[in-house]
RNA sequence: CGGGGUAUGGUGCAACGGUAGCACGCGUCCUUUGGGAGGACGUAGUCCCAGUUCGAAUCUGGGUACCCCGACCA
């Protein structure tokens, strides 16, 4: 796209208002604006890369079978009061309509989820079934924080796995973790699978923690992919690693981006999710639950690939694939290269704009991260050609303009 | 929820209780054009409610919002 028509504009001072490098960055480019502690609006540069990651992350979980749905966020009290959680849960959010009726704004969906379930699931022949959706949740956090990292409305993939028994499940579990091994390193996340406790419905849980000091997490890990967190470790800094014998245990602060956990039979027991096995008897369901916070991940992502100049996003969730700068006296070769990038099935921003001086042009190509940076001057344009450089590098090529569009 | 901090044009910052100023942005014009250009003119502001005072951006009380630390966080 162009960026002239581009309605967004980059600022050289980050909001006061924001403290993390994530925010200050992602509000400065232009890709997010906060409209309340832990809300944010995504402009077009943000909804790009959030698609991107959605669609990472779609690929993967089609790919060990799951279905995608999208369910309300708007949900009735009464499956809440069912499973206990209108009153346990302190982060839902409970709202009333005219009619003085109350509903919550859903946290996480097994309430909706589970007697959807019941509607489909009868027999063993049904079952294992797995289904994730892409929708925003509401958690009344008591401080949201760190620009996308904490948030109160937040953009989730969240996947449910049924079983006929837990054996099946704990089988699934593990493929899951594979999807998730996937999901991250695509995203160019270094997601270290983490042990950690299971909370209220189980034994253990799993949680992938990318290292940052912008994390709020604690682990405890070593080079040969052990890791714990600290709420559940037993060993501490300095010690053997107790996986390989050789490494020495580090601890360092961490982001969550991903979590998955078994809920057992704990929410097919309060809608009564049962199935029918070979013999006519009934059991309940087994099931599992798979969280990824999708703008986490894109904050997560930045504040670990940026620079003091601005973000530089990995190829796989960039809003772009190259960002086209043409310079002053470069007009026409500028329009040449951008219908060849385009003719080449390239993913371009054309920064074609007349009232921006190079400077300016540098300043926001380096901001916004865009991982191939194409200029067009009034040198190059008179060898007929385009200067290549990539973000974060400092090295350029010169190629051809009319073979622009093979770039990639 | 406990503690600390902040709140001034669209954005970032100044202003002793006494004329609200600077930079960026934005608009018009001129000159510029390989790392956020220069000049001229213009544009726009004290979070809300009370109080003290001759006079409040500034002091006091209350409220609200935001940030940070902690607690909390399927």
């Amino acid at each position: 796209m162009r960026q002239s028509a581009l309605f967004t504009k980059t600022r050289k001072e980050a909001p006061a208002n924001e403290e993390s490098t994530n925010a200050k960055l992602l509000c400065r480019a232009g890709f997010a604006q906060k409209e309340m502690a832990g809300v944010y609006s995504f402009l077009p540069l943000g909804v790009r890369v959030l698609n991107k990651i959605g669609s990472i992350i779609r690929e993967e979980m089609e790919a060990v079978g799951g279905q995608e749905v999208l369910l309300p966020a708007l949900q009735a009290k009464e499956n809440w009061v069912k499973t206990g959680r209108w009153e346990s849960m302190d982060d839902l959010y409970k709202l009333k309509d005219r009619g003085n009726r109350e509903f919550a704004l859903g946290p996480t969906h097994e309430e909706i989820l589970v007697p959807l379930m019941k509607q489909f699931v009868a027999s063993y022949k049904d079952l294992p079934v797995a289904v994730y959706q892409l929708q925003n949740k509401f958690r009344d956090e008591l401080r949201a924080k760190s620009g996308l990292l904490r948030g109160r409305e937040f953009l989730m993939k969240d996947m449910y796995s049924f079983h006929a028994d837990e054996e099946d499940m704990k089988n699934y579990y593990e493929v899951m973790k594979g999807a998730y091994r996937n999901v991250f390193s695509r995203l160019g996340l270094r997601a270290r699978e983490t042990e950690a406790s299971g909370g209220t419905f189980s034994d253990f849980s799993h949680e992938y923690q990318v290292l940052t000091e912008a994390g709020e997490d604690t682990i405890l890990y070593c080079e040969c992919g052990f890791s714990q967190n600290m709420e559940i470790a037993t060993g501490k800094h300095g010690d053997k690693c107790p996986r390989c014998k050789k490494g020495t245990l580090l601890e360092g602060k961490s982001i969550e981006v991903g979590n998955i956990f078994p809920l057992k039979d704990r929410f097919s027991q309060a809608f009564g999710l049962s199935y029918s096995d070979e013999k006519g008897k009934a059991h309940l369901v087994h099931m599992g639950c798979y969280g990824i916070g999708l703008g986490r991940a894109m904050g997560t992502i930045v504040e670990v690939h940026h620079d003091e100049k601005g973000i530089v996003w990995p190829a796989s969730v960039a809003p772009f694939q190259a960002h086209l700068l043409s310079l002053p006296g470069a007009e026409k070769e500028g329009e040449k290269a951008y219908a060849a990038l385009l003719g080449g099935g390239v993913e371009v921003l054309f920064d074609d704009r007349q009232d921006a001086t190079p400077g300016e042009k540098f300043a926001d190509a380096d901001l916004l991260g865009i991982p191939l940076r194409v200029l067009v001057s009034e040198k190059t344009a008179k060898a007929k050609k385009v200067e290549v450089k990539a973000r974060g590098e400092e090295s350029s090529k010169l190629m051809e303009i009319d073979k622009i569009g093979t770039l990639l």
